[in-house]
DNA sequence: AGCACGCCGACT
DNA sequence: GTCGGCGTGCTC
């Protein structure tokens, strides 16, 4: 590190937030006394304010300031010296994301770190960090109390509680086999387990081998939502806390308050955590004796993120592991066709070593999976008979059935069965949706919300009809169609309804969902939400009201995402080994041929994966491309549009001159599917290559001319735009 | 990106 | 006369 003239003033290169088309988005040059290790937090003044800074290395950029006057140089205001520096892994971590996902380094590793940290002065940091010593060295000695978190926990704790503490669990022929497999190689692993043949064991005791190798070993444990965590939280506090007590095992969410965050992040970073389990922003968390990295459900979309700097936290998992020389283990009933591509065999080039475990614990079996033909059905019917025999059949035996319909409120579209008028939404290009429950038209994408009505506004007329159906009003139908039938004990039939709408309120979804456990409820009805990870004993039936909607979508991923909901929410069926002999999963479908749908039948993911390869193959898609896309927000279409359209043309330029143009295509803007949301119209541009490198290359030299052509008089109305690398949604 | 400075319209 | 709209411009 240079040093100036000056005696005793040092120059430190510092990383602030700021976004990558800045002149600052390289490292700034502070003065201090010393020269601070890399990875220090520091805060420095910049312009008026005083700002969160990382101490990094002056390679990232080469000479932004050279011609700078060292005199007018500023100095760092306070160093958090309290904090351990981040580690060089987790610098490079950093880097490695900022550069492939065309961020900033510094706004990638200050977003990384919890908010609050921004906002604290050393001495208010210091004060924290005293408090948190005392209170752990309090909580050692004391008896560890549940906190308010995990008590609300269901009847479901208190059976994995008394299992485990004996931690003595008889591992199936499977489970041992994946483990030793776990221990023997190096990894990645992509764990490909059926539902209910015990995944999370197998982490567990992965998790407990990688612990176990070293005293102070820390492991990362990342599922795709927040409502999952509390649940795994239990499971795995229940198991190790006696490790080093209440601080063994923390939790990194977005649903934690500030403070909470703060604390987790620190006990991570100080190394008190030994395990650390988080949603995708967890993949950033600091962990300096970091062993093991696992992504359970890794196929699912929300790892991706959707604002900032567009991650696959997966990905990133992968690339952390492989830098810091750790496991990473992958799991997941359905993987991405990506891991499972990269899990084919080592001879036929794969890179990631699968472990199978085909079989559900116990005698459990797969539910049978029954196709009903909407076309010989009595027409428009929302149950078809078939299936309402079941369902009544479940009710009079005392079981539990469970209905999904990816659509809430009573129904998509109201209409005016005269003039046809529909319940546009004014702000989007999307329908308002009726709910019945308060009588309004609500929009889901801007949350315009009007009272229902009374008469058609177009034509005056007095019969506008709900068109199609939602989860409100299956119920209702559901309610009329049940309304004779008795339960075993003689009483009526009680059905529930879950989804966003029911579940605002804090503490409803784990309120619900423990009255299902307890038997409380006979028929389940609701979107998505209930088929992820909640894990129902006593349902017997599970049917997908109207799964083929997915079936022809424009996004060639679609299939992907519809089969894997479908085997999670079967797996939702009969996980209690005595009924599991007659659990049922009914699709109600107008396609009953179709090859996703008889892949389904025999729970045969590696056909369905295998078929969906060989077209993405022969259409050159990804895993055989990768992709890019450049996304805009603008007052018009037209002017989103044409900021794509001229970048377009200035990109073509950029790559003929490099002689990247073979390697690259450049597709046409087009309109988003949604193509305006709260009146802002959204364009998009799809980049791809069949070489990584090239992209990425490419995609690195274009960002200047992506800015300038922003900054262009033509451009005027254009009010975001981003980059999305290997995005999921097309 | 923030946040200032700066120059023109409707309000206590 | 001030509050406040958002247009340029700077921040080591």
């Amino acid at each position: 590190m240079p040093q100036l003239p000056v005696p005793g003033i040092c120059l430190n290169q510092v990383l602030v937030q700021t976004p990558i088309y800045s002149p600052m988005a390289g490292v700034l040059t502070y003065t201090h006394p010393e020269v601070l290790p890399l990875g220090s937090l520091v805060r420095v003044p910049l312009g008026t304010r005083d700002v969160l800074g990382v101490v990094w290395s002056s390679e990232a950029s080469p000479d932004p300031n050279q011609a700078l006057d060292p005199a007018k140089l500023r100095p760092i205001s306070s160093v958090l010296e309290a904090l351990p520096a981040l580690s060089a892994h987790w610098r490079a971590l950093a880097s490695f994301a900022a550069s492939y996902y065309q961020r900033s380094v510094g706004e990638v590793a200050l977003a990384a770190l919890p908010p609050q940290l921004r906002d604290l002065s050393s001495v208010q940091l210091t004060r924290r960090l005293k408090k948190l010593a005392k209170a752990a060295a309090i909580g050692i000695e004391a008896d560890t109390r549940p906190s308010p978190a995990t008590r609300t926990q269901d009847a479901n704790r208190v059976s994995v509680e008394s299992a485990e503490n004996t931690n003595l669990i008889a591992l199936t022929p499977e489970q041992k086999r994946a483990t030793g497999q776990f221990n023997q190689h190096a990894g990645p692993f992509l764990l490909f387990g059926a539902t209910g043949s015990g995944k999370t064991e197998v982490f567990m005791q992965c998790t407990a081998q990688l612990l176990a190798s070293s005293p102070h070993a820390q492991v990362l444990v990342m599922v795709p939502e927040i409502n999952l965590t509390p649940q795994l939280e239990a499971r795995f506090k229940s198991r190790f806390s006696h490790l080093a007590g209440e601080d063994a095992v923390v939790s990194i969410h977005s649903g934690l308050t500030p403070a909470q965050r703060l604390n987790n992040w620190l006990a991570a970073h100080s190394g008190a955590a030994r395990i650390v389990l988080g949603t995708r922003m967890a993949v950033f968390a600091s962990m300096p004796q970091l062993k093991l990295i696992i992504v359970d459900e890794e196929h699912d979309p929300s790892y991706k993120s959707h604002e900032g700097a567009r991650y696959s936290a997966r990905d990133l998992a992968i690339y952390r592991g492989y830098q810091e020389g750790i496991k990473v283990l992958l799991g997941s009933a359905t993987p991405s066709l990506e891991s499972w591509h990269h899990s084919r065999p080592a001879a036929e080039g794969g890179r990631y070593l699968r472990l199978d475990m085909p079989s559900r614990i116990g005698s459990g079996q797969l539910p049978l999976v029954r196709r009903v033909d909407m076309n010989h059905q009595p027409k428009s019917c929302i149950i078809a008979p078939p299936l309402l025999d079941a369902l009544a059949q479940r009710v009079a035996r005392g079981e539990q059935s469970m209905l999904f319909l990816n659509r809430r409120g009573y129904a998509p579209v109201l209409e005016c069965t005269d003039c046809g008028w529909k319940s546009n939404c004014p702000n989007c290009s999307a329908f308002r949706v009726f709910h019945k429950i308060d009588r309004t038209l609500r929009c889901h994408h801007c949350g315009f919300s009007e009272r229902v009505p009374r008469a058609c506004p177009s034509c005056g007329n007095l019969d506008i009809a709900p068109v199609g159906r939602g989860t409100e009003r299956l119920e209702e139908h559901l309610a009329e169609l049940l309304v004779d039938l008795r339960r075993p004990d003689g009483t009526h039939v009680r059905i529930m309804r879950i989804d966003a709408d029911t579940t605002k309120l804090k503490g409803a979804l784990e309120a619900q969902l423990a009255q299902v456990h307890a038997g409380d409820v006979d028929v389940l009805v609701g979107t998505q939400m209930i088929a992820k990870g909640h894990d129902f004993r006593r349902i017997t039936l599970v049917a997908a009201i109207n799964p083929d909607n997915a079936l022809f979508s424009s996004d060639f991923r679609a299939p992907e995402r519809l089969f894997s909901l479908l085997m999670q929410a079967a797996g939702r069926a009969g996980r209690d080994a005595a009924v599991a002999g007659q659990s049922e999963m009914w699709l109600q479908t107008f396609h009953p041929t179709h090859p996703l749908y008889e892949a389904l039948k025999t729970h045969d993911y590696p056909a369905f994966a295998a078929s969906q390869l060989q077209e993405r193959q022969q259409a050159a898609m990804p895993p055989w491309s990768f992709q890019a896309l450049v996304r805009a927000e603008g007052r018009t279409q037209e002017v989103a549009q044409n900021f794509l359209t001229l970048a377009s043309a200035a990109a073509a330029q950029l790559a003929e001159a490099a002689s990247w143009l073979p390697h690259l295509t450049i597709y046409p803007a087009v309109p988003m599917s949604m193509a305006r949301i709260a009146n802002v119209e959204r364009a998009q541009m799809l980049i791809e290559s069949p070489s990584r490198t090239a992209l990425q290359r490419f995609l690195t030299a274009w960002q200047d001319t992506l800015h300038r052509t922003r900054l262009q008089p033509e451009c005027k109305g254009v009010l975001r735009w981003a980059v999305d690398v290997d995005p999921l949604n097309i």
